[in-house]
Formats: C-alpha cells, sequence, structure tokens
DNA sequence: GTGGTCTAGACCACG
DNA sequence: GTGGTCTAGACCACT
C-alpha cells in the first residue's frame, strides 16, 4: 500500500486535521480505495510520535464524514468513494490559499517568475502523483 | 485612496490575520504606497466592529515584518520596503508558504498542471508589479 | 533549571518588554538552551501577577524574533537558532540599538572610553558564549 | 554656541525627552553653560519639524528641573549648574541600558569583539565629546 | 493541562 | 485626536 501520512509539528494545521487531509488526498488519488485499511490509531500514534487522542479525534472525523469505516475490533477501513467537495467549494478553496500564498511571497520580495519556478520545484519533490 | 478592509467573521483565520493579509495585499498591488497612512485603530475598529486590541494586534504585527511603521500619537503608515530577512530565511518561509499551499491544493484534488495555472490567473491581478 | 524570571512593577520599560529582554539574556548566556521549555503562560502570568494576556504578548514576540517556537497545546520552547535576518537589517538593527545606548549614556555624562569600559564589563558575563 | 539638537522621530523615546535629555547633556559637557540663551519654541519646533506643544513640553520640564529658568518675554536661560544625578543613580542607568543593549546584540548573533567595535565605530561618529 | 483569539473597558503618553 | 499597555474574563482548539 503506496500511502504514507507525515505530519508538520510546527504548523498552524492541527495535527488531527493534517491526518484527516492527507487521508482526503489519499483517497482523492486513489493511493487508498475502498476497502483499504488504516493503520491502528495506537501504530500511527506511535509512528508520528503523537498523542494517540489526537490520531483517534482524526479517525472519528473520517469516519463522520463517511471516508472511512470502523469494523469493531477489525480496525478503519475506507468507505467508497464519493466526491467530497462541490466544484464550486473546490474553486473557492483554491482561491482562498492561492491567495494567501501570493500574498505571502509578493510581500517576501518574490518576482512571479520566482513564484512560479518555486512551486514548480516543490511540486517535482512531491512523490505520488497523477499529471 | 482604493484600499478598504473588509473581514470575515464565523471565518477559521482569526480576523487579525484577515487585516494583515488584506493590508499586505493592498501593498502588494500597490494600492497602498510608500508613506500611506492607514486607517486608524479604534476607526478600523469601529468600522469592522470588533475590539480596536484585534486591529492593534493586527497593525503591531505589519510592524514587526516592517510592512508599516507606527509614529506614536500621528498615526500609522507604510514603511519604505527594506530587505529584512536573510536569502536563507527567504527560502525557508517561501518554502513553507509554498508546501503550505501545495498540501493543502493537493490534498483538495487539485493536479500538478492545474496548480500552476491557478496561480497563475492570481498572479495577473498583480500586474502592476515587478516581473 | 536556572532560569528565573523577574519584573519591577511601576517601571517604565514594560512588562512584557522585560519578559521578552530576560529570556532574551537567559539564552544569551546560555542559562536557556534550545529545546527548554519556558514556564506556561499562564504559570508564569501567576507568578509574577501580571494578565496572562501580557505574558502571552511577550512569548508571540519572542516566537516572532525566532527565539522560542509555540507548540499548541503543548508549551514554548527555545528555538533552533536560525539566521533570520539579511545583513543589510543586522547592521541596521545594531546600529539602532548602539545609537539608542550610546545618545542615553552620553546624555548621562559618559565618556568614550567610560562606554568602552563599561560595555566589556557587562559583556565579561557572557563569557561563556563565542568570541 | 556650538549646541544642536538633532531629533530621531522613529525612535522610542518621546520626542520631547529627546529635546530634555540633550539640553541636559550639553549642560553636562558645558557645552551650555550658565545664561546661555534657548532658542525660542517657535523657532525650535519650526526646525525640528515638531509640534510646538512638542517644544513646549520639554522646555517646562527643563525649568522644573531647574535646569533653565524663564524669563519673561525674553525667553529661556540655562540656569545654575548643579549635579543632575547622584553617582549610584548614574551606573543603575548605564547598567540597565549597557544590558539592553548586549542583550539585543548577541541575540543578533553579534560576537564581543564586533560589539566592542561597533560601538566605538558609533561612538567616533558622535562629534562633540570630550575624551 | 497547553496556547490562541477576542471582548470590554481602563489608563497613559504623545501631538 | 493618535497608538501603547494592561486587566479581567471569556471561549476555543489541541494534546
Amino acid at each position: 500500500m503506496n500511502f504514507q501520512i507525515n505530519i508538520l509539528l510546527g504548523s498552524d494545521v492541527p495535527i488531527y486535521r493534517q491526518i484527516v487531509e492527507q487521508v482526503k488526498h489519499a483517497v482523492a488519488i486513489a493511493a487508498l480505495k475502498e476497502g483499504d485499511s488504516l493503520p491502528s490509531i495506537r501504530s500511527l500514534a506511535n509512528r508520528l510520535v503523537v498523542n494517540h487522542n489526537t490520531v483517534a479525534k482524526a479517525y472519528n472525523l473520517l469516519v463522520a464524514e463517511g471516508i472511512a469505516r470502523s469494523e469493531k475490533g477489525r480496525g478503519l477501513f475506507i468507505a467508497t468513494h464519493r466526491n467530497l467537495y462541490s466544484k464550486e467549494e473546490l474553486r473557492r478553496r483554491f482561491n482562498e490559499s492561492a491567495d494567501r500564498f501570493v500574498g505571502d511571497v509578493l510581500m517576501l520580495g518574490f518576482k512571479k517568475s520566482e513564484i512560479i519556478e518555486g512551486i514548480q520545484s516543490r511540486l517535482a519533490d512531491v512523490a505520488i502523483l497523477k499529471d
């Protein structure tokens, strides 16, 4: 299973949301498919060196959102894939993120060409991606 | 002066950050230029219907980042641009912003090509500026 | 951990700055090292008998200057040192600090030689450190 | 009369205190002697490009501290010279300023030798000084 | 428990 | 009028 979770401790986005979003992303790019199992709470908490309550919170959210389902005593499994957001919602979120990014780096003094190049370079580092 | 601040209450991004980002954006698109004055803390607080400390916090941040300068008893003004950060720090901050952005939008399911296009489109807005 | 903060109420230098300066000083003389935790906002506020927001403001400044890093729900820690500022900015800040200091003590009537001697004597305290 | 006042607008020490301290300093180094006249409020305010109330406040303080005396319709004159501070007070103030300066620049990463050199260089720029 | 955000309201210093 | 500091107390998110 080519599925991996990495968290940033210093980030402003909480750890449990990082986990949720990374699972969502893995589902979106089909790195995780229906029926695939997720690591156990304790093993993942152990691996990420975070409190197991944090992982539990993320898993609860995934279940609440219908992305995963829990089977008592067996673990967590990916549920049927559904489209998670509407097109408009996706575009709105994209623009929100993009505008913050652009504002930040423009104020740092980066030029347009440098911004494009920089993004391309960071994208190149990302391993598993369609396109 | 065609400069306006609007905030979204109930957003997950704190009010003071919304203010900071909008001022940054205004500077980036040259709606605010060196020497321009910002609305007074209390008048802006009044207009946005938030507490004046919230505006003060935003303004403090702008001062800390070298974007504005404060003159006691006179008000806040857009500062002359100076190269505050070292090359490494600039790169670090760029990567931090870029990784956050890339992480966010990849999780939303956008593809590399879409991300590049999206950024280019958002950058078009700031055509007035360098590069 | 031989680290203690004491404040003078009624001083003309604000409480939050006293805290910032004492933490900086502790780091300078290596009484605080990378990874060391700072007292929690509320416990320090309690101990100093000041409002927790005042401590929070001091801690925010330390984070902004890259001296500390905050981990939500865990506490504040001394950050790894990084070269935050550009050469020009470092020089500018040095000169700013130096000019303020020189101005202050010249106005007190100290002579050049006394100033140099005085600084050397204060620097002796931080003998543990570089150079 | 080799007496000059220069103010820093961006400083954290208020303009009126800068004026007071510079007059005190001039008295301390005998650039101003008993009976010397000070510039008129309006002329000084004009020269420094500050509000004349600010100059008036400074002059009031100088009179209140017994450093100057006002003669109605004629202007302000330096009063008899007295020692302004006790030795202990002077030393305490020196150390306070020195410690803040040292703390600041050490945190900026400057080394002891650089600090001494830097101070010497800034002192060299100061024009009128005994020693 | 931790830090982060916000409000309401006060007082001060400066111009 | 301006910004700066501080208090008291609330609520939230995270671990």
